[in-house]
DNA sequence: TTGCGTGCAAAGGTTTTGCATGGCA
DNA sequence: TGCCATGCAAAACCTTTGCACGCAA
């Protein structure tokens, strides 16, 4: 029998997605997600974590991103807008918070970065770094 | 006495600076600059490599980066423009390569951006992430 | 002697892989 | 039986830290 995307889930694999889904927009990394099940009382290998991770951003139900971290490089995820829209990231560098930005400003950019620079700009993984409201000396 | 940035340096300091700038713009890993001093017969130590990396960004002299990269993530390092000038950084999802952008309707959206949305964008840590032309399909 | 750059070794993280087990069709 | 998700352990990385050594002022 042909699997489909639907039925190909697991336990895990579910438990994965609602964590994203409960997190949601907060960019969590796999550490993360472990203490969310080490918390709800049903523990989950860090291994499984990553493979239903993996699996799931190639099912285009997840992202993956690097974003700039304190402490170090890691991947941070989160759950795949059911719009299928995409929007561009504010890195804050003060407090690590990260914002949603849908703009037509940019968007105008992101056409002519590839209308004049031949760029083709994937919206959803721009980054901006920089400094929000909050963070902002005075 | 009061030490200068000048002459602050030990050999190292400045074999590492000097790879950088060997090494421009291609934003390279400290494994790389390892890798770089193994093969001119004079290795030097991953652990010294990272301080001198992290004086000579501390010195404003060099830039660290948290690139996607598609074995992991890892900091990436480049030398400091002479100029200070800031420019924006298209990374291509496709060669992995990474290009500069001075744009003004980049800059122009920056200040959109903090105008509008209140962040203020740090244009030469900001990353557009795509394809670009040699990748893009077709 | 004092300060500091250096390098080895070890530690602390994150992510991946090998292998055996167990559930389910 | 066969497939595959799971989990433990170990490996492979990257980065940082502790400590002792040695050079130069």
């Amino acid at each position: 029998m042909r699997r489909h995307p639907a039925n190909y889930n697991t336990k895990q694999s579910e438990a994965v997605l609602a964590c994203l889904a409960k997190h949601k927009d907060e960019y969590i990394t796999a550490a993360q997600i472990g203490e969310h099940f080490q918390k709800s009382g049903d523990p989950v290998s860090r291994t499984t974590i990553y493979r239903q991770l993996e699996r799931l951003v190639q099912e285009g139900r997840a992202r993956k991103y690097t974003f700039d971290g304190t402490q170090g490089a890691c991947f941070r995820y989160a759950e795949q807008p059911e719009n299928e829209q995409d929007f561009y990231h504010l890195k804050c560098e003060g407090c690590g918070g990260i914002f949603h930005l849908k703009c037509d400003e940019v968007d105008h950019v992101s056409r002519h970065i590839f209308e004049t620079h031949a760029f083709q700009v994937n919206d959803s993984k721009t980054v901006f770094y920089g400094k929000c409201n909050m963070c902002l000396p005075k």
